[in-house]
DNA sequence: TGTTATTTTGTAAACGTTTGCAGAGATATT
DNA sequence: AATATCTCTGCAAACGTTTACAAAATAACA
């Protein structure tokens, strides 16, 4: 009834009169306990209800059981998927795993960085914020030997094991689709102008029209961002265009799925009157019938996560990237030209 | 550049021959220990990147610095939210909150408990599992005096503090809504029948059809679930019924979404040919177009947050229930009848 | 100057584990 | 029967803090 005072091994040792080393390691079923003592250990443990306590365990092995991770946001479903990922491997090992969202400020992620590093997590996963601000606080990390992993948002610059998709090659094939689907006046909503993400797929965009020996326009290409409400702003440009797009690549689905209430606000319709591709498939994306590439969110956090914990076994593991397989999912949105009814 | 060999309390001592006592307090900036001893020592921590081990700190302290999170899911916006208003509250008072979530599956949540207990944590927020198999575990962590809050699906059983939003009078809300808009034969897609929600929910169906003098049909309740593959099922049931319903009250937003995608799949139009409402509104839902109640999630995180908080203070604190406000929020997919074109 | 009050410091125990080392008993080997 | 080898147990230190308590240094007062 009472808010039990814990019992500890001390009171097992107690109440059977041996060593707290004995009960320690009949309790650790390490084979120099006599059988008949560790039973009854066994038997004592339970009756008392013992729980170990980890933090006394940590402290004496310099550990934390606890791992990090730092995303931008993690209401929509991309993050979250990920985070599954990773907790699925991690978990098996008996970590813990503290989420902490940027909100997609760099001072907000750094502050969870400095948290997590209080709170003496063993390593940390990260996908920056947009505006990528915090190349030294990583540097540090690194040269610390902070084991990190970087997901879906990289930084270039910077050494370090990353699990990512072919941002660049994805966006390629994209945009070869609106290619052969007939559309040419193709124009893209970029990123943020920092971002990892947005320079591969920006570029990935480029090669496909230079490859169908299309002329690249830079008027049609805007750095929107990469969140939702920012898709207004892009559908307002490339709208009072003298010479308008007849169709859009978005830099994600938030902006894809923006631009797509936008455009039917006013009063235009998709693919009729314009085509769109989004990128990093979502829920949303799917049901409003928008052509996507599909990230496997599930695996690339696994991946991270045993990336991480190579590093945390070995500190000096070299570096790895690791690029997963993607899908381009072709859907209503940017149907072909001649197919049209 | 090695993996600096961690410099603790005791190091500064040494540095600067005082005892660590001196070092502690000067850290702590105990009123005690003289001024310029305490500057040497904060000079001497910046100067060897001292960290404060909170392990140590912890163990001696009896605390963890933890606070245990279980969810059914965190892939949609839902949980998220709700988990975002608890960070922000519990973070503030240097809190790291452990987010686990059950899949829906009550075996997973106790193994989850389980968890967040070894690790320690000093109180745990809990929305269950859709089939409610838990009330032996959670009376138990009562017993024993651990702070636990419920928050969106309760245990009407157990004696809990909890946060809760007024379920029976919104969903009279909403089928008050649907029968003023001339609906007449309104039928409820329930969830699993175990779960609060679901019982609550549906007596507030009940009543706004007594209250206007509509029989209750058993025939027009189906209990489908809250998952959104659930929808198709019920709206199989619905549509085969020989006099269908005219309008649909979804316990959900996940279901009425999936009813809409359903039902435009086989050419039935919302509102002409049936209307929906939802509940909790989605973000999905939103775009959609879907009737429903918006939920303040951050909010009830917020609360529950500082529910937790007040029972770690104050093991002994009185169970609470707060009940917050919500919002019926009418869109197009229940059209007045008379406002048709 | 000596006494007392005050400020500053140090000593040591405590939190709950694990583990190297040594000692005690038991068993095996010669 | 004496010695060597195992098996089992206990002692004590360690992990990095905080904090009573005591001691020392300084300040205040007569």
């Amino acid at each position: 009834m009472s808010p039990s005072p814990k019992t500890t091994i001390k009171d097992i040792a107690k109440a059977l009169g041996v060593s707290v080393a004995t009960v320690s390691r009949a309790l650790n079923g390490s084979h120099e306990v006599h059988p008949l003592t560790q039973e009854k250990v066994l038997a004592k443990a339970k009756e008392l209800r013992y729980k170990p306590n980890i933090q006394a365990r940590n402290l004496l092995k310099r550990r934390s059981n606890l791992i990090g991770v730092v995303v931008p946001e993690f209401i929509t479903f991309f993050f979250p998927e990920i985070i599954i990922g990773i907790q699925e491997v991690v978990n098996k090992l008996g970590y813990q795993v503290l989420i902490s969202q940027s909100n997609e400020s760099s001072i907000q992620e750094a502050k969870n960085v400095e948290i997590l590093e209080a709170s003496m997590v063993e390593g940390i996963i990260v996908s920056v914020a947009k505006d990528c601000g915090n190349v030294d606080l990583y540097k540090r990390l690194i040269n610390e030997r902070m084991p990190i992993v970087f997901v879906n948002r990289v930084i270039s610059e910077l050494q370090a094991s990353q699990v990512v998709i072919d941002d660049r090659k994805w966006a390629f094939k994209v945009t070869e689709h609106l290619i052969k689907c007939g559309y040419s006046r193709i124009a893209h909503l970029a990123g943020n102008n920092h971002l990892s993400v947005t320079k591969e797929r920006l570029q990935g965009y480029k090669d496909a029209l230079g490859a169908y020996g299309i002329e690249v326009q830079d008027k049609l290409i805007m750095y929107v961002g990469v969140q939702q409400d920012r898709a207004k702003a892009g559908i307002n440009y490339l709208m009072n265009l003298k010479n308008k797009p007849d169709a859009i690549f978005a830099i994600n689905d938030p902006i894809a799925v923006g631009c797509m209430l936008e455009l039917k606000k006013r009063g235009i319709r998709i693919p009729e009157d314009i085509a769109i591709a989004g990128f990093s498939e979502s829920p949303i994306g799917r049901i409003m019938n928008l052509t996507s590439v599909f990230q496997p969110t599930f695996e690339i956090g696994r991946k991270a996560a045993e990336l991480l914990l190579k590093q945390i076994k070995d500190r000096n593991a070299a570096f790895e990237t690791i690029t997963l397989d993607a899908k381009l999912n072709i859907r209503h949105s940017t149907l072909p030209l001649h197919k049209r009814p």
